[in-house]
DNA sequence: GAATTTAATTGATACAGATCAACCCACATG
DNA sequence: CATGTGGGTTGATCTGTATCAATTAAATTC
């Protein structure tokens, strides 16, 4: 592991305030590994053999049955994955692929739950990090719940443009299919959604979408504080 | 506080642990109240004054927007809920209310957050409890989205018989609105369901259904380890 | 740069579930 | 005992979304 990537581990969230000897011991046991697109680093049913975290890149997080799939979120930079599983030594709920290439850090599950036996601090944080997984998740729940097809785009439109630089035309991070699988529908249902968004000044050009009328998009999309994460 | 009322808070999974004087404390600046059925103890938004503890009786989350409203979850005895926004000292994402007669045990949200800073048997304690309220929602989440509301509504049939006696008939808990709802359907579509299962040997009267062909009834919900609480 | 694969769009149709309306039933209230 | 009132069922209809099929566009591979 280079050094470079050392300094930036340590800069996540979960080990900021972690004491440097269980820090340096946790990191003597992990992986940082490059993966190409597509490749799955958790199936569901699984035992929970390691944390996983992010670096660089984006990974899926899904799951199935009765022949249907469905995505449950994805995972950016600096974000963790299945931390739940790993604390409970419990079976993964979800599996999880990269969707592009991808620098993934792996902690063997072991030492995550050693250290959080060893380590207050560290036990502090985890249980901060884990509300906030908590509360995304019932925000996503409630996102479905509450909302159409086509509202649920718009508020992710505007989530993406937050997270982008707000030059009113955001890049897609990921591809079509896997947007409408997150969101819920199928691709055709995307395609339509976005054709309903066109009066709201919302122009597709492959990845590219440009958002023209802000005042209308926000109207109809209703940002609530309680649901979305771009609402501040 | 009656002696019996105390004892049973102490077997709660969240204090079992926890050092004798912090738990004094906090039973200390607690409020144990019997309220009737329709009253809301939570509203989706405020800051989150206490976390809550269901004794006896039974409780809905849920929560409301864009003038619809989506029951979350129910919450029966020993259970407790919004402890995520208590750490967190954050908005409640969800509102409650009680839907029958119920004993409530109300923890002023600053004593808990004292106990988590000081009490390290009970800040381990509480990462156990929040992963495991995570892995429910996640699979309510999947729940919703990888099946039909038929088949939500099959499996649980099989979750209330297997809280039950098992001994082929069951007694719903809430009435048919608020299954409804949790099940993510209307009234309406929620009795169609339930004539779609007749032939799987569900009999429905009243509140009473009558599980006459579990075999069958298995075979069409195909309950999941990964998604039911029932599956062993 | 032609060939092949994969992603995205469009149209036609099917279906699950919502909505609206009428009605029934149980039970509480004046 | 008449009268609400709310929960529940049933039927008719409507709507959002899925599905299936065909086509186009874009990305990969040779």
């Amino acid at each position: 592991m280079r050094p470079n990537d050392l300094s930036e581990i340590h800069t996540l969230t979960l080990f900021k305030k972690m004491d440097e000897n269980n820090f340096a011991a946790i990191i003597q046991a992990a992986y940082l590994q490059n993966f190409p697109a597509q490749v799955q680093l958790a199936n569901e049913g699984d035992d929970a053999d390691f944390l996983f975290f992010v670096i660089e890149g984006c990974v899926e997080l899904f799951a199935a049955a009765n022949g249907r799939e469905a995505t449950m979120a994805m995972v950016g930079p600096s974000e963790s994955f299945i931390l739940a599983a790993v604390l409970k030594d419990a079976p993964y709920l979800m599996s999880a692929r990269t969707t592009e290439k991808s620098r993934v850090l792996m902690i063997p599950a072991q030492n995550i739950r050693d250290a959080f036996e060893k380590d207050e601090a560290f036990a502090r944080t985890i249980i901060l990090e884990l509300a906030e997984c908590y509360r995304t998740v019932i925000k996503d729940y409630k996102n479905l719940k509450l909302r159409t097809a086509v509202e649920r785009l718009a508020n992710r439109l505007l989530e993406f443009h937050c997270e982008q630089e707000e030059t009113g035309v955001i890049e897609l991070p990921y591809d079509k299919k896997r947007l409408a699988a997150l969101l819920g529908m199928t691709p055709e249902n995307l395609s339509r959604a976005f054709l309903t968004l066109k009066p709201y000044g919302v122009i597709v050009r492959g990845s590219k979408i440009t958002l023209n009328d802000m005042k209308g998009l926000i109207t109809l999309a209703k940002p609530n504080q309680l649901i979305d994460r771009h609402t501040k």
